[in-house]
DNA sequence: TATGAATGAGAGTTCATTCAT
DNA sequence: TATGAATGAACTCTCATTCAT
């Protein structure tokens, strides 16, 4: 993170960590109650840390929605980073049944983030808005270079290569974003199966077939 | 809507109007700006308005919040009763084109409502709260029904009828929620074509066919 | 005043007025406590004022300090206007004597502005802290033109005019800042009178005498 | 100084030294900022000092501002001694020169110090601010009684010994505080100078004249 | 002796809400 | 019915001071 740092500390290690702390013990709250509802004061005792602590190494309340969201950005990267390597031995078919899992695993392990990323963006700035829109364009691209990948390999048929990642993106969002519908009726691993074989039977171009693409 | 009001005003039409008022032109500073930044300043001005205008129509600026959306339980139920009547005749595959049509063409007319709902849904007390997402459980029931009625009449095979049903919502809400992406990509009757073939090249039990289901 | 003000009030004769309240009101807190030590509490209390009427007409702390000093310079400016118009048919030894008997009644009456004036400038803009300065400025020369005048009919002898148009008026502030040990020992007249004629015994050209200035 | 010191240093002369330092880089700062707008981090910076050296020292940011002007009651304390021990043998003419002279340039060697103690007084304890007016009142004195020796010999005739003594003394200090304005116009030396002749014009007893004395 | 991370009282300010007109 | 001046609870943030190292 480049931001400037309130503190004058010089020791970088202690402010990542403190930080790290904040961000962390501050989600739950966000979660819970909504920026607008939650105070400093929720911060601070979730937080099991002192005002002047709390602010000497964060500038301001919208700070810590930014130390949130930010950490999506390096999660999301490392993730499609080591996809491309994994998958770049297998069919487009093993690769898209892969990626989907390991991407949807990731919106399952920090469903947090992205609820809360979905909800608050607003308060931070344009330019930190746009810092993460981007990386959720970075995953639409990454899965529709694979889906294309699989037009080429004449393993898929598909219309709208672009459209479907982007489908693809936003169930996954929804695994975090619609808790409150999904919990209850799914698990985690039949969530993936199930949109896995949704998103083949759609695609899949099936043995003998040989159509012609219109799009 | 039965909730208490503040006036002591007798005329409710005249209620009725000014609070219709306030919501729709509450919506975009909302929209903007975000609910924690958004002041009741800023809505008196929205709405050309006095500050005891205000609060002689609406008692808090939580309850702008409710009237917001509140006329997204009116307009989904409308919605589904109306094409309940509308899709009677039709066959499970007409249906389902009609209904996503529809209700895709509803998430564009009340984009804002929308992502103003999914963004600010944490404002709302708990029964508000349980209002809102019981419609979506409806709306989501709507095309479940609707996918299972396909099964029957062997024009479908669904692996999970209520998993899909709950993505074709979700897929329309996108639009809503991610104009920021796909406004760029496509227009809304594509990105309704799209979805219909999606999800019928999916379902769709292919001419000659009769395989068995798995679950 | 061309300040912005906080209030949207159209009403601009009360937005004065309830500005003439709190500086006045303000005055004996900072006076007393010193700018640090007076709290936005302290100066609510002494306006009789609740916290949130207070902010609706100054947008700051700093901005009272503006308050307080700023009529000193329109009653400064409104003292030298009439002053000129009144010794205008006067001998300048009669003006002098008119123009630091006004000048220091005026600086007993504002002795407590002229006394915040002087220490708290400092918490100022560079911008509004000139203009002060300004005001000060042009009492120095105010004097100056008035010795000026003095020499040129003869009535005094002086070394440099500008320089002891200065030490009037640093002593005539200093009515206003050493009350603690002025009150003491003299009354405003008894120091009018006293300053006057220790400035005529340093400057009037004695009868029959022709000295020839040196400077 | 009979202060009770925080440090269990047994060092005294080291305790002396650091206070000696941290009196002397404090001065600019508080100077620059005021006593409000100078945080204890703008010492320690000033200082090359750590937080806890500091506090070590000083009890109080406070302290700082008694640590400043104490000095000028030894600086003062010396200078009357001096001079009174040189003036001894000199006309009462010649001493009031010397002892002005020598006045002003402490006033201008002191300049921050004697300004910086007009303004901040206000936060020392009752008790420190007495024992700074008092070594004003005692310079006043001193400078009341030279005048008085002056009438004596018959050197001067003058209304009001005492405040003109106060005169003296507050026109030195203004060299201190108008700086903005004399240092644009004047010299010290020219200042000095101008003052004596100013005042000996005042009370000068002209040769052959022999005045009757009104007060 | 020297340090600076931690602290929390209290600062200045905002803004949803009230109520007299 | 319509208004906006007045309010104060509650907010975010600062900074003098402490204390473990």
């Amino acid at each position: 993170m480049s931001r400037n740092i309130r503190t004058h500390s010089e020791d970088k290690k202690l402010v990542e960590e403190r930080r790290k702390h904040i961000a962390e013990h501050s989600i739950p709250v966000f979660i819970n109650k909504g920026y607008a509802r939650t105070s400093v004061e929720d911060i601070l005792k979730a937080c099991g840390m002192g005002r002047g602590t709390f602010y000497h190494y964060v500038r301001s309340k919208d700070d810590v929605v930014y130390l949130i969201v930010k950490e999506l950005i390096s999660i999301s990267t490392k993730l499609l980073e080591d996809l491309n390597r994994e998958i770049k031995n297998l069919t487009a078919t093993e690769s898209l049944r892969k990626a989907i899992m390991e991407y949807y695993r990731l919106c399952d392990k920090s469903q947090d983030r992205i609820m809360f990323g979905d909800r608050e963006l607003i308060y931070l700035s344009e330019r930190d808005r746009k810092e993460i829109l981007d990386v959720v364009r970075a995953e639409i691209s990454f899965f529709e270079k694979l889906l294309m990948r699989g037009i080429t390999t004449e393993e898929f048929k598909i219309r709208n290569a672009r459209a479907l990642a982007h489908d693809i993106v936003v169930l996954g969002h929804a695994w975090a974003t619609r808790r409150w519908f999904l919990r209850k009726e799914t698990t985690l691993e039949n969530y993936i199966e199930n949109h896995i074989d949704l998103i083949l039977d759609a695609i899949r171009v099936l043995p003998g077939e040989t159509r012609v693409m219109l799009e």
